[in-house]
DNA sequence: CTGAAAGCGCTTACAG
DNA sequence: CTGAAAGCGCTTACAG
């Protein structure tokens, strides 16, 4: 690594101004009783030398990165990016850097990454569905604050996420509100905490409107795009099939959508669909998708809250855990009336 | 960061064990001469106190960090992930972890990012169709080793991604043995080297088999699935439409192929499309895609051999670049014979 | 084969 | 307001 070799240090900067590091040091990080002359001395060799501080003494020295990891169970999942970019801004705002790190459902990876990079880290955020005990595990051990964007903590950590009920609440209560009562649900099977409560708001919300819940009508298998296929296949193929479906999540419903397509099904005509999350596809749609916002905002200001507070030390106390609400619903073509 | 204290260091494991600290660190690194029971000892400390060093001082006295960064214009792109998964696959074979870093079109920030961690990183792999000079600037002045998976480095740093003729050659010769004439082409506006290969491919390929290229059936865009809406609107509402289109990638071909539901056009009955790249989609779609492969593999196993050769002082040279054929034509269901 | 010591590039009490 | 010195946790010639 010739390159690597021949950096100014802080020694080199300290020479040119006639100084010594300390008052580099101090001048570098802003501290108010130094000389103007000095001041300038140093900002003039700095500059001259195109100093850059070493960021690995700096962490030695001061245990601080000024570093977050964004731990994210698939890269894959458009839900996850645009997560991160708002975290990752957020963090940036109040001086961090972000980093994004793919599981890619590989939990011995991202225990060996958690363990090796302790030292050159501030923090964690985790984002998953659900995550495996060891590494639950792995992440109380490593001593570094995690917090978590999902509500697969067990309550070990913290943690912000939306409330789990409003996005099907306000979907339901749209396809009611359109005059369906022969409405599917199609989520995925896992159960966590999110889905669980999405079926049960489903049930709920029929009940309430005097409708029996048709455990037929009840589809759940992954939360990709062909799973969303297979369901609109399965559920086109009933002999009494609902007019419109609920769907956990925006890919998913285009995976609806896509299904009626090639049955020769109109949407919205003889089906309806919703999504939850108000991706990018859910524009890209055609019927463009009737959906939910997350209310990502609030949540990442939350999150990132929660973790400078424990990096810099100024909360040490037990889990807190916040769900937030601010759902809205947004009517595009995919839902209309029943006829 | 009450946690991040009291973390046990090497000293505790060579008191633990009654040995030097440089024994500890022998036989940490394998180093051979080192007698049996001091190695036992050593082991038995490290395991009781479940001793992990610190990277960072690692860093510091070693100047390797064993990671690498992949640096990628938009993680929004199944593309760069697909890509990004097998590299640092690649990269954790040889020892090196990889992190992923999103550029997300903020010039600058990449610019920060890379200056500030210049010395917490081994070396950096850029993915990007294009690359703006400044950051160009960037890549050489931080000293860093930096190799390119696309043709975007203006023969200033090495680079292996694939032959860019290729692709749109099997796509076209495929399309010419099934009897289509009229062929349009779909693909990105930008003026990189890949995609001015691609119309260029384009047009020798039309012009070989004796056919007139005609500029109403060139569509140039983005490279989103939006775009290839767009073009497939476009293109059916000619007077005089092509019975196929080449397009130049998975993204973009889903794009086509949704118009052409939306317009109760069937593919590839009445129009036949391909792809590039074989994406996760293009087995999703209905019909599934015909499209090519990538020679990812083969890519990424080059571009961490050139990576680490400079990493590790294997190779000091001026730029090497290697352009990796390979590509495989997949026929799907979007394709056919024209009637 | 092993240990004492210097040094990687910083920061930060501590004297002055 | 400033500088000399110790120390963060390692690695690695160098003696022995």
């Amino acid at each position: 690594m010739a390159e690597k070799q021949g950096k100014v240090t802080i020694y080199d900067v300290a020479a040119l101004a006639g100084v010594s590091v300390s008052s580099v040091s101090r001048v570098l990080h802003g501290v108010p009783n130094v000389r103007a002359d000095v001041r300038q001395q140093v900002e003039k060799a700095i500059e001259e030398l195109d100093y850059v501080p070493n960021r690995t003494a700096q962490m030695l020295k001061t245990r601080r990165a000024y570093m977050l990891v964004h731990i994210v169970a698939d890269v894959t999942l458009p839900f996850y990016i645009t997560l991160h970019r708002r975290l990752r801004q957020e963090a940036e705002k109040r001086g961090y850097q972000m980093i994004l790190f793919d599981a890619d459902k590989d939990g011995p990876r991202v225990k060996r990454y958690i363990q090796q990079n302790a030292d050159r880290v501030d923090g964690l955020i985790c984002s998953a569905r659900s995550v495996h005990e060891k590494l639950l595990e792995a992440f109380n051990h490593c001593g570094l604050p995690v917090v978590f964007t999902h509500d697969c903590a067990q309550d070990l950590f913290d943690a912000c996420y939306p409330d789990p009920r409003q996005g099907a609440q306000l979907c339901m209560d749209h396809l009611l509100s359109l005059g369906h009562r022969r409405i599917a649900f199609v989520g995925s099977e896992e159960k966590d905490k999110m889905n669980c409560a999405r079926l049960k708001t489903y049930r709920k919300v029929l009940a309430d409107a005097g409708i029996e819940t048709e455990d037929a009508l009840i589809w759940r298998e992954g939360e990709q795009m062909n799973a969303g296929y297979r369901a609109g296949m399965y559920l086109a193929g009933l002999e009494n099939p609902p007019t419109a479906i609920y769907t956990s999540g925006d890919l998913i419903a285009a995976g609806v959508i896509q299904a009626m397509h090639d049955l020769k099904w109109d949407v919205p005509g003889e089906m309806s669909v919703t999504g939850e999350n108000d991706l990018a596809i859910a524009r890209d749609l055609s019927p463009a998708l009737t959906t939910v916002t997350d209310p990502a905002d609030a949540i990442c200001t939350t999150v990132i809250d929660y973790l400078l507070d424990r990096v810099e030390g100024r909360y040490n106390g037990p889990p807190r855990i916040t769900e937030k609400d601010g759902r809205e619903l947004i009517v595009r073509g995919s839902t209309a009336k029943k006829e």
